[in-house]
Order: structure tokens, then C-alpha cells, then sequence
DNA sequence: ACCTGAACACCGTTCAAGT
DNA sequence: ACCTGAACACCGTTCAAGT
């Protein structure tokens, strides 16, 4: 039912997302929703949450692949559901699954040598860059940009980022600061 | 009828603009609104653009503190319109307003010494960072956090972004990245 | 336990009519 | 030029009733 929704979402947009609409795509009257849902709000929550879900488990090898191997998959999946995944922004997270997510990064985090008090906050910091750019694609803020030049994009705010994490870092690193990104194919 | 619909959100939240409460408070009837608006998604653009007219034009003094002092008004109207201002993310910066801002953000990266032909992504680097982080406050994912920890996080964004513009300067800059921003009162 | 039909208040929008 | 009353299709939600 949260995936009847979703995928709705992805087809004809938000505004399309209705009682009535989820119902008829399961093959059942719109009243027959409340048993599994208190309202509508709810049923958004659900698809919402259900985004979390293809946030990948964190990978193995070097923090910096893990990071942007994240950042990437979040991007992927904001361009998936562009009109649902602008609406993360509006909750904490604060479920199992974000909390995932967002445990992964501070090991990352730690291993790149950034202080244990400082870690929230990086993580913080960076997570509303990339979901700022994400959502910014998603909803249409670069709309007039090609592909190109926002994979461009994309690729120099994790640079920047990455560079941000080494130069917080208490440990020495390497003389390079952050290993050039593959362009996905 | 822009203002007061974008009051009605301020007070009662975006599910509550309805062309039925906007005539309201402007003491007429529904129907009347379709004389000014073509529909209702056309309103809802004109209220997102209402917002532009609150960011200050370019003020004086060094680049830094124009910069700081836009990203500031920017997350004051933000806080101020926490339901309409996540809105902007949906359309291109392309309207007069909002011309106007971003050149003046070209203006001041040009004086910090970015290269003519990396302004617009440097722009969009920059305005990404900080409006990622205004929508989420505004829009509630930073809900559990205090308004301290928040002002913090915004001041050490700002610093990250001044650390940043420093580095991919041409010019040679002075010996300390960026000047500590003062706290507000 | 799960689903439905009928009903209610509310919404965006239209159109012909009023001043 | 500007506004209105009446009407329409649609929406979220309730409640009593059905299996």
C-alpha cells in the first residue's frame, strides 16, 4: 500500500496521490485504507519512510568510497522520487533506518579522524549539503541545467566536502586531499 | 492578496491557503480571486515569489560580510515563512528578484578572486549549502535541536563555504581563511 | 478481522448573471 | 472592470452495516 503510493507519487506527482487513487490501485474502496492507516498524513509518512529503504547498508572499503558511494545513492534515489523525496526534509531521523544511515557516516567519519564530539555536527553538515543539492534537483531548481553539468556539480560539492573532512581531521592525512570520483557510466 | 495568502500560511500552515481563506481575509468571495489568478497553483507561485522581495539588495563592505549577511537574511525568512519558504527549491532562480540576488553573489565572489568562468558554479555550490540548510530548519528536520546548536551549525557552514571560496581564489589571500562571524544578540 | 455504501463537510473551478 | 450565486466534480473522513 505504501509502495502502491509511491509509485503514484513517481507517475503523475504528489497532488495525485489520493485516497481514492491508492485504493483503486489495490483493487478496493478508499475507506478500506483506514484499517492499515489513521489518515492521509500517516499514509504520507509511511511513503516517505519508504524511501529510507533504498538508502544501500553501508559498504565496505575506504571512508572516502563509502561516502560518496551514499551521497550517490541518496542523489540516485531523489532523482527516483522527485516529488516525494523533497519531503524528507520535513522530519528528524529519528527511525531505525535513518538512524542507519546515519551511524554509517560516523564511522566514516571516525575513521577519517574526526573528533568524537565533532561528529554529529559533521555529520549534520554534510548530509544537509547533499540532501540541499538532491532535493534542489528533485524539485526542479535546476531545472534549466543539463545532466552534465549537474553531475559536474554534484562531483565538486563532494570534493569540497571531502576536503572539509580532511581538514578536520585530528589525524595527519595523506598529501592528496580527497581521490578523484568515477563518473558513473 | 499575495500577502494575505502568504500570512494565512505563516499562522496556519500551507494546507490551510485555500482560495476560500484568502477571499476571506480580504473580505470577498472565492470566485473573486479568479480575476487576479488564474488557478490556485498560480497563487501559490506568486506567494514563493513574495518571498524573494524579503532578501536585502547587496549591501556594502567586504565580500565576506555581504555574503554572510545575505546567507543570514536568507535563514531569517526562512524562519519566518518555515511553511512557503521550502517551496523555493521547486522553481528556477529565474525571476527578476532573484536575478538580482544571485549577482550579487557573483559580484562578491568575483572581489573574493573565483574566475570568471566558475562563478555560476560556485554560485550554485554556495546557495545549495544554505538553502539546504534554511529549508531544513524551516521545514522541521532539525526539530529536536536547539536553536543554539542550529546557530552554530550555520556559523560553521558559513565557514566552511568562506574556507572554501578562499581556496579556489586566484588571488592570494590573507593568512586567516575567513573573519569570525559575530553572533547574533 | 476486513471491507463497503451512504453520507458529510470541504475544496477548486465554471459559468451565467449582476453592478 | 469587478464581483457574486449556483452548480459540478472531487476530496478526506465518519459511521453503521455487511462478510
Amino acid at each position: 500500500m505504501l509502495a502502491a503510493g509511491l509509485a503514484i507519487a513517481d507517475e503523475k506527482g504528489l497532488d495525485a496521490v489520493t485516497m481514492g487513487a491508492v485504493a483503486a490501485r489495490l483493487g478496493v474502496t478508499p475507506m478500506a485504507l483506514y484499517r492499515h492507516v489513521a489518515n492521509k498524513a500517516d499514509l504520507m509518512d509511511g511513503i516517505v519512510e519508504l524511501l529510507l529503504t533504498e538508502f544501500p547498508p553501508p559498504p565496505a572499503g575506504p571512508w572516502t568510497d563509502r561516502l560518496s558511494g551514499l551521497a550517490d545513492a541518496i542523489r540516485a534515489s531523489a532523482r527516483r522520487h522527485p516529488s516525494v523525496f523533497p519531503l524528507l526534509l520535513q522530519r528528524p531521523a529519528t527511525t531505525p533506518r535513518a538512524r542507519q544511515a546515519r551511524h554509517g557516516v560516523y564511522a566514516a567519519l571516525e575513521e577519517a579522524g574526526i573528533d568524537t564530539a565533532r561528529l554529529a555536527q559533521t555529520e549534520r553538515l554534510i548530509s544537509t549539503a547533499v540532501l540541499g543539492f538532491a532535493v534542489s534537483e528533485a524539485a526542479g531548481r535546476f531545472r534549466s541545467h543539463s545532466r552534465r553539468q549537474l553531475d559536474d556539480d554534484f562531483a565538486r560539492l563532494l570534493e569540497l566536502l571531502g576536503r572539509f573532512i580532511e581538514s578536520e581531521s585530528t589525524r595527519p592525512g595523506t598529501d592528496r586531499p580527497v581521490p578523484a570520483r568515477p563518473s558513473s557510466p
